[in-house]
DNA sequence: CATAGATAGCAATTA
DNA sequence: GCTATCTATG
């Protein structure tokens, strides 16, 4: 058994006070790498070691699945596993959905309620918009999504909205928001604001709802307190509860860490304000600084001070670490991004051969996705191992999203949004022509869109060769429908696969990506198996505390749906320790809470990072400089800052400034591998490309015999001979014997230099 | 009337 | 460079 020593062993001054406080609300600052998991992990098995909590009493709530698993191993590895599992160590998101599978029939909604993500409910929002016959041009779909999803964040019912709206977009949206939330609880369905709000909602309604969960809770601890919108604000508030003289329910005890520099989420609502106002929020609240960090060297941390000193609001605060300099940090200048991405790989390939690190121990960071694409054609080129993180995700991608929506109109036949999507996938035979019927008779005879199906007979203006065609897709459902009782996941995904011919489709194609899709439900069918195997059941409200045979369920359609809703895999940052590992590229989102020996920091130009669009906004500034301090203190050892003199954006050429973030490293810690750019000059003058569109401009190489090169149809090849100069400069090429030699003009051939 | 192929508009960050 | 929408065809 632990023991307090043992718990508090290894850890300094103030960490130890934050494990041990008991009493009042406790707020964590804790700086970047200042070992903040260690003491909420440590504070969570004191409070059952030494402090007589009960498992059941603590909800430990974090950010992402991944953060929420890493707590939950660590404190499995002090506690063991059978006291960890009681514990609801888990998402915001995920806890909601646990209360509200529970309790949501007060609201109206079904226990197996389907979770809309922001692609389902943008498409909501459009069907919506169409049905109100607003101009798709001045009320864009998309604008109003987020900005309901902004209004649920604030907590802002569309009731409410509707009373106080003022001008006429302001009017429109309000009609949208009313009809979209009518139709979201008529499809049986929310999306990903409604979970954490509707829960709120819940617990402010019924107080003896509130007052269950206020006894069972009586810890509370809440990660990353500086991401925090309104609504999981009040929803950590109605969880704890007030207190005071007429509470049932004394206030459970609550404990936030967070760092106010690492606040990069405004835009999804979060408010600095949470955390920087907690100690008048929660007036007998004890505030604990952790500043030592134990990741990086003293380089990094220099520099990553220096930069966020600049940002105006903030307590200040100030890193430091006991591990020495360590090596300085490395600039480079590139020309363009190509170069960049060549430059990365060249360092990296240096590291790894001269044995300072594993390619695992590597990340790469840029602001945003689209950068990726470049790295990613040079790691393949140089066949360095890498990952990227985020992008297009596996659970995006389009034919997982179709299976996804037969399995959840399987689960909820009412879900209207996905039962649409699978209406004509694969191509059935039911065009837009029949959905708008079906739509307009459902609308008349007031039913829903999945009853209208049923009834398309009844529905007029419906061509005989659509009808039959509907009865055959109701009859498919009704077919798949009926193995759902006793089936497995993995087996129901295999039969949707297979019934509705999408497997066979997909067969049948030779389309090139089709083949890659198939791999991907292959894959799919490999989660649910996987699924299966390590599912355990969410214990019952009243064996939560017993029962050494862990009772597990058999796992059910929802709760694969569920889990797969709430898991982005932006979870699947990979091992560093598999056989070395692999380079891992990802946005700076992505990579807050990680941590990587040796780290790049690209793209640092003024219009990438700072993003352009912060660029005339003061607090939106500062959020990016958050953002380059994040990126800076997930560096161990190495850090590596590069910019591009010139960046294509979709098409046309970009000459970008450097970073202001570059500048506010202090001089002397950046040793310039390359300081300026050869074509700096350039910038100064703003000039057209020299090749009016025709295709994306590219850089015309310069080539010599023997070089290496790739050309767009006709893959590798060797440079033969070069002939002629500037803009008509020849070459031949051999790209072997399936296709020969041939010439070009260099100016205009899709080639590009190896 | 459904479908396939062409085209315009568009991409900041995410649970 | 990719996806939703428009247009020509079967």
């Amino acid at each position: 058994m632990s023991s307090q020593q043992s718990l508090l062993d290894g850890l300094n001054e103030p960490q130890r006070s934050a494990v041990t406080h008991s009493g009042g609300p406790l707020l964590i600052v804790a700086g970047a790498g200042s070992g903040k998991t260690r003491v909420l992990t440590h504070r969570i098995a004191y409070l059952l070691a030494e402090r007589g909590v009960r498992p059941g009493e603590v909800l430990a709530i974090t950010f992402t699945n991944k953060a929420a698993a890493e707590m939950k191993e660590r404190i499995e590895n002090i506690t063991g596993a059978r006291v960890a599992n009681a514990m609801w160590v888990m998402t915001f998101h995920s806890a909601c959905v646990r209360i509200l599978r529970r309790e949501g029939n007060r609201l109206g909604y079904p226990s197996s309620f389907t979770i809309y993500d922001s692609a389902d409910s943008q498409r909501l929002m459009q069907l919506v918009c169409r049905e109100l016959d607003l101009d798709p041009k001045r009320y864009p779909p998309k604008s109003f999504s987020a900005q309901v999803s902004n209004l649920k964040n604030e907590l802002v019912d569309y009731d409410t909205f509707a009373g106080q709206a003022q001008s006429d977009q302001e009017r429109k949206l309000a009609e949208a928001y009313t009809l979209y939330q009518r139709r979201l609880h008529e499809a049986g369905a929310m999306d990903f604001d409604d979970l954490i709000m509707v829960t709120v909602n819940l617990l402010h309604a019924f107080p003896e709802v509130a007052e269950h969960y206020r006894r069972r809770f009586r810890h509370v601890l809440v990660d990353e307190y500086q991401d925090t919108n309104h609504a999981q604000y009040e929803l950590v508030r109605a969880l704890v509860g007030e207190g005071g003289p007429d509470a049932v329910v004394p206030p459970a005890e609550l404990c936030v860490v967070g760092d106010a520099d690492q606040s990069i989420y405004a835009f999804r609502g979060a408010t600095i304000r949470n955390i920087l106002e907690f100690e008048r929020d929660y007036p007998d609240a004890r505030t604990i600084l952790l500043e030592q960090n134990y990741r990086s060297s003293q380089n990094i941390l220099t520099a990553a001070n220096a930069v966020i000193a600049r940002n105006a609001e903030r307590r200040p605060k100030n890193l430091w670490s006991e591990q020495g300099d360590g090596p300085a940090i490395v600039g480079y200048v590139a020309d363009n991004e190509h170069d960049e991405a060549a430059f990365v790989v060249g360092e990296i390939d240096q590291l790894t051969d001269d044995g300072v690190c594993a390619p695992g121990e590597v990340a790469v960071f840029y602001r945003t996705n689209a950068q990726s694409r470049v790295f990613e054609d040079v790691f393949i080129r140089t066949g360095l191992p890498y990952k990227i993180v985020g992008g297009v995700r596996f659970y995006e991608r389009r034919e997982i999203r179709d299976i996804l929506a037969y399995l959840r109109v399987l689960a909820n036949p009412e879900d209207t949004v996905s039962l649409r999507r699978i209406l004509n996938v694969p191509k059935r035979g039911i065009g837009d022509r029949a959905e708008a019927m079906i739509e307009l008779f459902a609308a008349r005879e007031r039913i829903s869109f999945a009853q209208a199906l049923r009834r398309a007979e009844d529905a007029p203006g419906i061509a005989t060769r659509s009808l039959k065609a509907i009865r055959e897709f109701v009859a498919l459902l009704d077919e798949l429908a009926g193995l759902v009782p006793d089936s497995t996941p993995a087996e129901i995904v295999e039969a949707v696969l297979q019934r509705t011919g999408y497997l066979s489709e997909l067969a049948n194609s030779k389309d090139l990506q089709d083949e890659s899709r198939m791999e991907n439900l292959e894959e799919f069918v490999q989660v649910a198996r996987e699924f299966e195997n390590t599912f355990t059941a969410p214990l019952a409200e009243d064996q939560e505390e017993a029962g050494p045979e862990e009772e597990a369920g058999e796992p059910t359609l929802v709760d694969f749906l569920e889990q797969i809703s709430l898991v982005a895999d932006a979870d699947q940052i990979p091992d560093a320790d598999e056989h070395g590992g692999v380079v891992t590229l990802m946005t700076l989102h992505s990579a807050k809470g990680l941590e990587f020996p040796v780290v790049f920091l690209t793209g640092l130009e003024d219009g990438v990072f700072p993003h352009a669009r912060t660029l005339g906004d003061r607090t939106a500034l500062e959020e990016e400089r958050r953002l380059a301090y994040v990126g800076i203190t997930r560096a161990q050892e190495r850090l590596f800052l590069t910019r591009s003199a010139v960046r294509s954006a979709w098409g046309t050429p970009a000459y970008n400034p450097a970073s202001r973030f570059l500048d506010e490293v202090p001089k002397e810690l950046i040793d310039w591998r390359r300081a300026e750019s050869t074509i700096a000059a350039v910038s100064s003058r703003p000039r057209m490309p020299s090749v009016p569109s025709r295709g994306r401009p590219r850089d015309v190489p310069t080539l010599s015999p023997g070089d290496k090169v790739t050309h767009d149809s006709f893959g590798m090849g060797t440079v033969l001979l070069v002939d002629g100069a500037g803009d008509r400069t020849k070459a031949r090429i051999d790209f072997g014997a399936d296709i020969g030699e041939k010439d070009f003009l260099v100016k205009f051939a899709p080639i590009e230099k190896l």
